[in-house]
DNA sequence: AGGTTTATAGTCGGTACGACTATTAAAGGG
DNA sequence: CCCTTTAATAGTCGTACCGACTATAAACCT
């Protein structure tokens, strides 16, 4: 190693962890592993794993992704790098630095244990999940970070299959904030951003499942970004 | 290391990458450093270092904060973590894994090369620097993130002193974005969000060296967030 | 004193958004 | 087959907020 001194630093283990969120009946789910050897033996974790050398974390994480889902195509899926966690102690075994991601994903099917023995299920999150290690942490933060980006940016279309109704597209903004909102108030808003959605031509209906009159579909547009953004409404709960 | 498998794993160096930026005389500067060494021999370089031990990723970024630019007391300087770069081939002569971070100073004197031997400068931020290794882009998504913030958090105060007069504050983001604001339309909504800011009890003017009628002094409030959130002007530079 | 400079106060019109009502198009039940 | 139910779509109204602009106040300079 030229032009270091061998000595001067420590070396790490670098790790991926993986928020995996996706909506299943209308309620958030993360995909969650079953820890099968200490510490934390028998607890739910986030799957993840060990960066290769020749790969950057990102490549990691999609790796993994591919992986724990069993998905065969995962190019298309929005991930997004959170942060690293790095405390001294957060793997009792050794030094650990992970670099965590969040990624989005239309309803999926029940994997089944792609490449780890581990077994992998969607749970439903309620925010108050006991994880192994700092990961119920990396979730919190995860929900954090989808949820104020759903008010600047067009990613709630990756929630969403190619195809879908803004039902479809108001209940991941309900579901994500737990909060309800206006449905022809959220229409008008997202209609009048440019590149948002844009209709399908011929879209009448999905295969009507459904009572009611049938939604027409929409496909996301080109635009990343929303101006002016789609506010949540502020809280209530003013602390006093 | 019970548990795990001992060449499972690649072991990496840790380092942090700091993006320390400032207003001096209405532009926006960036602490930079001269290599002194190979590979990218006396070009300027983001300030940074390994991760030590017993430190997580901010302990450290902290402690170099306050090594590179010699101030006493780093603890109340604003310190972000940005993301993590992880590029393979980010640094030629190893693996070497970096979490960059972004600090926000008021004006801040001339570092007298505090720990290490290489010099420091404050350099004119113009989006264009040539720098070492992936730095250039570790800056240019500083400063994204940094242009984003100020849109809807108070971070703004955190490049002002702990006095500061409104007109001090709207140089913020005039300088940040690179784009003017109106004046009163800016008193109004920083006035108008509670916990922004708040007046000092007896504050007249500061130290009137200039002309003109002297303004008003504040100080950083309470709140940490914008809602509704204030939206720098929309780009006319829509590109077809 | 008069003019310059900068801070502060106030006005006005348009846009956007929250709350709400009305209409339309399907499914289902008697 | 009609009538109810359900959900999507259309439209209305009032208000908060914001951009653009004008007016006043308080300092300094010559």
């Amino acid at each position: 190693m030229p032009g270091y001194d061998k000595y001067a630093f420590e070396p790490f283990a670098v790790t991926v962890d993986l928020a995996v969120l996706t909506l299943r009946a209308g309620a958030l789910h993360v995909l969650l592993v079953e820890r099968g050897q200490e510490p934390y033996l028998g607890h739910w974790a986030l799957p993840g794993g060990f960066v290769l050398p020749d790969e950057s974390a990102e490549t990691a994480a999609r790796r993994e992704l591919a992986e724990e889902t069993g998905l065969a195509d995962v190019s298309g899926l929005h991930l997004e790098q959170l942060r690293t966690y790095s405390e001294p102690g957060r793997d009792p075994r050794m030094r650990v630095v992970s670099v965590a991601f969040a990624a989005l994903l239309p309803d999926a099917p029940e994997p089944h244990g792609g490449g780890d023995a581990a077994q992998a299920r969607w749970l439903p999150y309620d925010g108050t999940e006991p994880l192994a290690f700092d990961h119920d942490r990396i979730l919190a933060d995860a929900h954090d970070r989808v949820g104020a980006k759903l008010e600047y940016t067009c990613l709630a279309t990756a929630f969403c299959p190619p195809e879908f109704t803004l039902g479809e597209l108001q209940q991941v903004y309900e579901t994500v904030w737990g909060t309800g909102l206006d449905r022809p108030n959220f229409r008008r808003k997202v209609l009048a951003t440019p590149g948002f959605v844009e209709p399908v031509p011929g879209g009448a209906a999905r295969l009507t499942g459904g009572r009611g009159k049938p939604a027409a579909l929409y496909r996301a547009g080109t635009a990343t970004t929303l101006h002016p953004p789609l506010l949540r409404p502020p809280r209530e709960g003013r602390s006093a």
